[in-house]
DNA sequence: ATGAAAGCGCTAACAG
DNA sequence: CTGTTAGCGCTTTCAT
């Protein structure tokens, strides 16, 4: 190949090759009103002569990108493919296309891999980011549609689509007490709260509330591992090695639940283990993972449409909340 | 004070606060040559002060976005979560962001998603399409540096880093073969051609150049699945129940292993069944999978370091082969 | 050390 | 139906 390439086309050659002006081009480019069919072919014909692509930078300038961007903040976690699926489907038949944000590692709430998608003029943006502080996506979402996922804040300049948590934890809660459980540790992250409208923090909160309310508020043990299931497996791995063991552990995510039942296996107990989220893999007959589904391609899917919504110039905010549903595996067993 | 903006602000507003010129600003900006400790004061106050954020699209019809794509064609796939990681890493000190694109699944090769991110004026890609002819990708890399991801074509006009496949699939067979295994089926996906240098040609090629080097030729057999531990499963299942059953089983990669574990389990067969990748899951006690590791957050990360060499400059093309690791677990027994 | 000014490629009035 | 033109926000010579 040439060491030397010639500069891309630009929608001023194709103006040139085919004899029009840009104006004319740029019509055709997006099917505005008023070109000929002549004319459309001589431009079309001259687009792909030249190979040409336009810059969606220059586009950037003067209005939309037609690019969606989505924050994420662990790929290891498959519950975000879930959701990721269902967006890219609901996006399937538009102009639209996505591209995602990955949270870097190290700052944990994500604001500037959102930053960095909307100094990349994306025409809104879908985030997963429970620790955000609403000021921040206020301030974002002045000059930006946002739809954040997971969140349970009601502010006015973003939407939201959550999962009911409460009802959520409380399946997972109630399920465990009626197996006979009465030592049930929760493991959730470190930064978790019960004061911040976040998934996890609304778990920690019901799993308090129901252990005090089955009148076991002298058992409520509470343990923080890292993000990911290799972490979840070590702090459990040194949790089962101190003290009286819990009888059932409920895991505020199903990769922290995996890690766990890694952990039960290893020290060979009998543990009953609950999740949150249904992963592909927590079905599968090997981990057999009792957890709580979310609908999360259905989730995602909704988050697309109040973004385009919001592109399309809605200002009230819509808040959805969507119904988890307890599914019951082998790994939660009667205590003996 | 001033009130909320209706829209933000640009270098031009800072300039003005400042009381300086735009070309002050963006060298501020930029850390060019040429700016007092006054100024640059004065400016970074007015910048902050005005919440101001640069337009990448601005900048990117002069110079550099200091943006990094990626094409990723599964995200169910856990082997691409540990290229992430490597890539995250090896940028993380520097000043560029990544943006990832999905494949759409219905096109299947990446050839759109690939294009999205030029066309956002990424300052390089990394891709992983196999299926992407290298005419197409040498187009693209005329006017983008390139790193291909997996692949085992050698072309002058982008870079790649694969897995040395052959080797990887020669450990499997052997493996298996060793145990005892005659009846070996190989599963892999529809597209897998032994003729086109992708990794899962290889090691179907591999697959049959070893058994017929084992005398074995006329076991061979090839099953073909979509994508997908839950496409796996649903084939394997089928497949075990129609003729001889094998009694290993190599999969063209983790998910399709995973997916066969389960069509296994459910069967109650002792069939072995080898993968490929060493997603994180693998070594769960619970599955127990051998399989060929491969490093890929190593790859992930080397990738990084030559897309950054391609954008510094260099035009030779560079081939980086890694070498695979295979993982002998619970999922491989001897034939009884 | 600082600023004026010329674009980068595209869209969207507006004129013809 | 087609073309002219004025920017969008930023970088980058080139003067001063």
């Amino acid at each position: 190949m040439a060491p030397t390439p010639a500069r891309s086309a630009t929608i001023e050659d194709v103006a040139l090759a085919a004899g029009v002006s840009r104006a004319a081009v740029s019509k055709v480019l997006r099917d505005a009103y008023g070109v000929s069919d002549a004319m459309r072919e001589r431009v079309t014909a001259a687009m792909t002569e030249l190979n040409y692509r336009p810059r969606i930078a220059a586009r950037a300038m003067r209005g939309r990108t037609f690019t969606i961007g989505i924050e994420i903040p662990d790929f290891g976690n498959q519950f975000f493919t879930r959701m990721l699926n269902g967006a890219m489907r609901a996006l399937a038949d538009t102009r639209y296309q996505v591209v995602i944000a990955p949270a870097e590692s190290g700052s944990r709430h994500g604001l500037r891999a959102i930053e960095a998608l909307v100094d990349r003029q994306v025409d809104g943006v879908i985030a997963v980011s429970p620790r955000v502080t609403s000021e921040a996506l206020e301030r974002i979402a002045v000059h930006s549609p946002v739809v954040m996922f997971g969140r349970h804040d009601t502010s006015d300049a973003y939407d939201t689509v959550a999962g009911d948590d409460v009802v959520g934890a409380q399946a997972a809660m109630s399920h465990l007490l009626e197996l006979g459980h009465t030592r049930i540790t929760h493991l959730t992250l470190p930064e978790s709260d019960e004061d911040v409208p976040s998934p996890h923090g609304l778990r920690l909160r019901t799993y308090r509330a129901e252990m005090e309310s089955a009148g076991l508020a002298d058992q409520i043990v509470v343990v923080r591992t890292d993000e990911g299931q290799e972490a979840a497996y070590r702090t459990m791995r040194e949790a089962l090695e101190v003290g009286a063991p819990p009888t059932a552990i409920f895991a505020a995510h199903d990769e922290l639940a995996i890690g766990t039942l890694r952990a039960v296996a290893e020290a060979d107990r009998a543990i009953s283990v609950v999740g949150y989220d249904d992963v592909p893999i927590a079905s599968h007959p090997a981990l057999g993972l009792t957890t709580v589904d979310q609908p999360g391609d259905e989730m995602g899917a909704r988050a697309i449409e109040l973004l385009l919504e919001r592109i399309a110039g809605r200002t009230d905010a819509v808040h959805e909340v969507f119904e988890p549903r307890l599914r019951v595996r082998t790994s939660t067993r009667r205590l003996a």
